[in-house]
DNA sequence: TAAAAAATGGCTGAAAACAGGGGTTTTTCA
DNA sequence: TGAAAAACCCCTGTTTTCAGCCATTTTTTA
């Protein structure tokens, strides 16, 4: 059968080599390349009528982020497939997008053959997560370190970023005009809350959610 | 001309990408694709009399970076061009290459047709850094954030990459047999060396050398 | 509108990190 | 082979982080 479909990735050589694999699959069509989720949305807001099969975007984007964009699709054109792919695999994530109804999910380190193959599968109706991303998840599951998804507030966010900026709690209590006590407290939530050990591990995550570097 | 060349990645997706760009060229043939630069070493090992024009390598890879990588071909086959690929473009980086000989870098925003014009002009014996990269390197200089190249040791690296990992300077003193107050040494080293005030901004170093994550 | 969640503030004490100084021994390489 | 770089070690402070408790007020939401 032949399918539309679009790809969205942020580095343009990446999206290029992802063109290149199925500008050379016989029965389908690339109807557009973006570098972010607002491009996507723009296109389909201005092509309602155009049918698309299947949407293939990067997770971590400017402006707007797979996810949002996957938001967008499932509920503006939810006939539309969306297959995510990640340069990082931890269960965290797979979780948010298995909540968010993805069709599917791959690491940027899946070959051609199976992204091919992912496509074929969800194309079909079916889900498709790869096997790696399969154990990752268990094995998150299994050490109990799934939870229940992790959500940050937004001053809890506004905290790690500057955390994460090298602000010590006293710097922090001074630009947020905040007592030191309450960032000590919100510190100790956050390392908590992510599961994490010390400041190495806040500012990992910090980066993680994109917000700092 | 013909010309004969290997792509290093350690994203599958990124060098099938690559490879597909390279396969539809005419003139040219890839020899080898590999995920990290040791693999690449022992190729040059095994087939010396390889006739090799040009390596187009990831920067931040596990095992052995594009940098080292960079560095093994300037010494033992110095006819051997080298182009890297990044995701991220700061000065420091930059001027790391630079001071390592390497022919051209562009970043993964960079267009495919970026891309075989970098290849084209570097295998003509010229240096390709792209209008972009001149520029955010330009500023760098003239913002004197350039400093001197920072360049760490085997065991800086090792160091750091545990500290990154959330270990505390004890626990690294004991992984790796030393007194911790060889660790501590390091440490301030590493927060003098990179000019980073404290664990958050380690971290988010060892990250970009992608000795973490 | 009552309950839950978020935001705020507090204390103590121990552990770790950080700043600044001082070294020696081993390896590398010009 | 001799200097430079890397790897190694130590001490004294001060500051910051972290773990463990607690609490009140505001906002959100069911």
């Amino acid at each position: 059968m032949n399918y539309n479909l679009i790809l969205v990735d942020d580095h343009k050589m990446f999206l290029d080599g992802l063109w290149n694999i199925f500008k050379n699959e016989a029965n389908c069509t690339v109807l557009q390349t973006a570098h972010n989720g607002a491009q996507v949305i723009k296109y389909m807001e201005t092509n309602p009528n155009q049918a698309i099969d299947i949407v293939i975007s990067d997770i971590s984007m400017p402006t707007t982020d797979g996810i949002t964009l996957n938001k967008y699709i499932k509920k503006e054109r939810p006939e539309i497939k969306t297959l995510m792919v990640s340069m990082h695999t931890d269960a965290g994530m797979i979780d948010t997008l298995i909540k968010n109804n993805v069709d599917g999910y791959l690491s940027k380190n899946a070959t051609q053959t199976e992204l091919l193959e992912a496509v074929k599968t969800i194309l079909k109706g079916e889900k498709y997560f790869s096997q790696s991303v399969q154990q990752a998840y268990m094995k998150g599951v299994l050490e109990k370190k799934t939870e229940t998804t992790i959500t940050l507030t937004k001053r809890e966010k506004e905290v790690l970023r500057l955390i994460a900026e090298e602000y010590t709690t006293q710097e922090i209590a001074d630009e947020l005009f905040l007592s030191k006590h309450t960032i000590e407290s919100y510190r100790k939530n956050l390392i908590a809350k992510l599961n994490v050990k010390n400041l190495a591990g806040l500012t990992k995550y910090a980066i993680k959610l994109g917000l700092v570097e």
